[in-house]
DNA sequence: ATAAATTAGGACAATTTTGTCCGATTTAAT
DNA sequence: ATTAAATCGGACAAAATTGTCCTAATTTAT
């Protein structure tokens, strides 16, 4: 579905909320090993995501990434996606065509549509906060 | 969501359907050049289809591919990406977690399972037949 | 038997994605 | 000022995916 960069991503950008919920910075270092992710790599994706202001980096000795408490709970996952994928999840076609649409579907165009709509929906009404939620008590997971 | 091997694969076989249905075998050489493909690279996943039982092959002078009309209203859209891609597309977490379920959810687990949900079903009730509808009436294309 | 047309399959090449390394830069603390 | 801790960014490396080429094997027609 996604990049291993975007999954890198978006669980970066998760924790970095978290984090910042409770007041706090934190290194490139702590993210890699909360989310699980190699160091180096996770380093140039929040680049990106700076780059994109989904997160704040801040450098310098006690430097870090954080994420103000009102971008938390405006930034949507289908935000993150497209500063790391682009539009490849929305657009382009299911078999592969280089032009799909209503007027010059491939064969299984209005089924994926359908399937598009209801995934760039979900994408867009999950925010930052709501992905945060349940961490604290350990309901969900950043790494496994 | 698949890859381009899974993209040709699906492409050709639903091809070498619309042929079959009006009783006639084809080349290597002529599913290439109608579904606009590598003509090398869809060799080889010809070859895995046909070991995966979606096409038959038969070698030889007049040789070529084709598919019973039995099998062409029996498989499914997802026999053929889980021929090539295999579950990629059902399971693995949506974060790219290794460990991910109800039990020990990644944040956007249960969001996920519904859009996959819907994915699966679609894949699973949509046949070869199905897909061959409208091309013969240029109401869907295999090349764009 | 021979030739022609076809798929099978192995080896290789190019491209993209993923990942690493290291020096430069910035900031805070001493 | 110096040092330490951090991000930035460019170059490189490894792995996976995509794509090509060539020979072998198979089948049909002559």
């Amino acid at each position: 579905m996604f990049s291993k960069a975007c999954e890198y991503g978006i669980r970066a950008s998760i924790y970095i909320a978290l984090k910042s919920l409770e007041g706090t910075r934190v290194s490139l270092k702590e993210i890699a090993e909360k989310i699980d992710s190699p160091v180096a790599f996770t380093a140039k994706v929040l680049q990106q995501l700076s780059k994109n202001d989904i997160v704040e980096s801040i450098k310098g000795s006690s430097g870090g990434f954080e994420i103000s408490k009102n971008n938390i709970s405006q930034i949507k996952l289908s935000q993150i996606v497209y500063a790391i994928d682009g539009n490849n999840v929305y657009e382009g076609c299911g078999l592969g065509l280089k032009r799909c649409n209503a007027k010059e579907p491939c064969p299984v165009h209005n089924r994926f549509v359908q399937i598009r709509a209801e995934l760039k929906n979900m994408l867009e009404s999950t925010t930052l906060y709501d992905m945060t939620m349940g961490l604290e008590q350990e309901l969900t997971y950043l790494r496994r």
